[in-house]
DNA sequence: ACTGATTATAATAATTATTACTATTATTAT
DNA sequence: ATAATAATAGTAATAATTATTATAATCAGT
């Protein structure tokens, strides 16, 4: 297996990943990254964050529009995406309740489950606040 | 707004995603359109497909690895994909049971959700059958 | 059925997101 | 300090998806 060897620009990644709630794209990532090391490349920022999420340390999010997203919250937790402003946010759940939904799937399932990552849609409070007299279509039954 | 017109290459995706359980990529629908309408073109094939899936006629499943996939079955459902074959398989569960989820949610995030999707991870049956030579599938399998 | 308006298509080009390659640099064990 | 090895920056390549455009199919009104 190959040894894994400390490097600055993987602990700046890892640093900014701990403190940040936006979950970011490897983009972003790079961005920030960039204030500190200049030079670093996106394809150092995608093998980190991808090593990072292999390791466990952090949490890759795929959506259906867009790139994939990062995390560095690793503890098992769900993740609400906003439609209008498509920022995600962490949906603060029992852990536990996430625990027994593994163990209903694998009763209901021929094989064996190990984990499950759920991803919430909805309208964030604030995308709510900023048009309060637009109907709200995705509460209608029927589409016309 | 933009008025639908029939199109039998449409017609021809929704009947096949509707009669086949492998959960398709783009690129799996349009190979076996392809039999029926050699000439159509996978662009098309991607319109359709995202035209259905907002039309919620069909649902749009993103993992980690690998591109989107396609579901002819709109009933509330999990899947699950197997880490070793990659292949993506329905989640029995109470539809009572994800709507109760929904609510749940919808108590500790501050806005408001409409849905989620679930995405389990684990092995298959076959797989965990097959031990330890087993032939890799590509990302870019064709299951059907 | 014919005509015109409009939408969909096929073919291709372009874009986006991500991974692969390679010469050089950084890290670490001795 | 040296040598071995892994990581990096820079770049090229690939994969997945969307955009463009001229032509064809659909459909509403005669």
């Amino acid at each position: 297996m190959a040894n894994l060897k400390y490097s600055r620009q993987r602990a700046a990644i890892k640093e900014y990943l701990s403190h940040t709630y936006g979950h970011p794209t490897a983009d972003t990532v790079y961005l920030h990254i960039r204030k500190e090391f200049p030079n670093i490349s996106l394809g150092t920022v995608y093998r980190n964050l991808n090593l990072l999420a292999d390791m466990g340390e952090a949490i890759k999010i795929s959506t259906p529009e867009g790139g994939d997203r990062f995390d560095g919250r690793t503890a098992p937790h769900y993740h609400v995406v906003c439609s209008r402003c498509s920022r995600i946010f962490d949906l603060e759940l029992d852990e536990q309740h996430i625990h027994s939904v593994n163990k209903l799937a694998n009763c209901h399932f021929d094989g064996t489950i190990t984990s499950h990552s759920a991803l919430f849609y909805g309208i964030c409070r604030e995308c709510e606040s900023d048009t309060p007299h637009k109907t709200i279509v995705y509460k209608t039954q029927n589409n016309d």
